[in-house]
DNA sequence: TTTTTAATTGCAACAAGGTTGCAAGAACAA
DNA sequence: TTGTTCTTGCAACCTTGTTGCAATTAAAAA
């Protein structure tokens, strides 16, 4: 199963929650809030998917995407470890559907800071209105 | 008084909250959330500082920076309308401090987003350790 | 000035997102 | 089997922030 794989990949050990959680991660195509994988597995309680998240971020399993003023969302990394993090993308936020979309293509312009700043990981969030919502109107 | 000078050309009606308000962000060299506002402000209540930083925003005031995982923080804005924001640029929080610096001169480089989506706001933030907090160690 | 109307304030209660303590259950090794 | 560790689920809690509402203040009208 290509769930217990990708565990066993970052030492994380293979629970039914955890696969479940995985699962609902891998088939999203948007970013998920912890409240959104709530919802789509009503049998787990959001302590253990709480928890899970942690583990799962702590291991470099995911990318956090802070989306501003609403929830945190998390998506799979494709290519990263819990010591690089390689796969970094710009997202959009869609102000009236509330969606998250990556931007796969579009790698973010890396930029000089200045002396002395150690620079851990960067967000690139762009807000704004999504076609379909764009379109409804 | 310079306060309600600033108040006037964003059309808000000055009131002694306000300008106390806005006098602590303008004194701030970093961004500020909500909280830190009211530890600096003990007589405020908070729904007051709520409000404040709402109509604020509307009136296109001030910058709202997200910082990921802890609150709202809020900067003034130099050179913006409630149309027109021209005054966005690069910000650092730092994980270990959680103080929030403002990369002034190093503005966000612009992308091409795909077809279809409208931009309405950037944020780009730098997540990382500050000088201070990096020679402490 | 007095009256009427509207805006602002402060308190408390609430809501959303998320975390934690703890006891019970499952997994696993000795 | 027994002891140890990990995981789970419930409830309680914390933090950030908003809202209902009555009281106060300010502004406008008479």
């Amino acid at each position: 199963m290509v769930e217990e794989l990708i565990l066993q990949q970052h030492h994380i050990k293979a629970t039914a929650n955890r696969i479940t959680i995985l699962r609902t991660l891998l088939k999203s195509k948007h970013p998920l809030s912890m409240n959104e994988i709530c919802d789509r597995l009503e049998t787990v309680d959001k302590s253990v998917v709480s928890r899970t998240l942690t583990l799962f971020r702590e291991q470099g399993m995911l990318h956090v995407v802070e989306n501003g003023n609403e929830c945190t969302e998390y998506e799979l990394c494709k290519s990263s470890t819990k010591e690089h993090d390689t796969d970094q993308h710009i997202h959009f936020h869609c102000i009236i559907c509330k969606k998250t979309f990556c931007f796969e293509n579009v790698s973010p312009p890396g930029i000089s800071i200045p002396d002395g700043f150690k620079q851990l990981s960067v967000n690139y969030m762009i807000k704004g209105i999504c076609p379909s919502c764009k379109n409804a109107r």
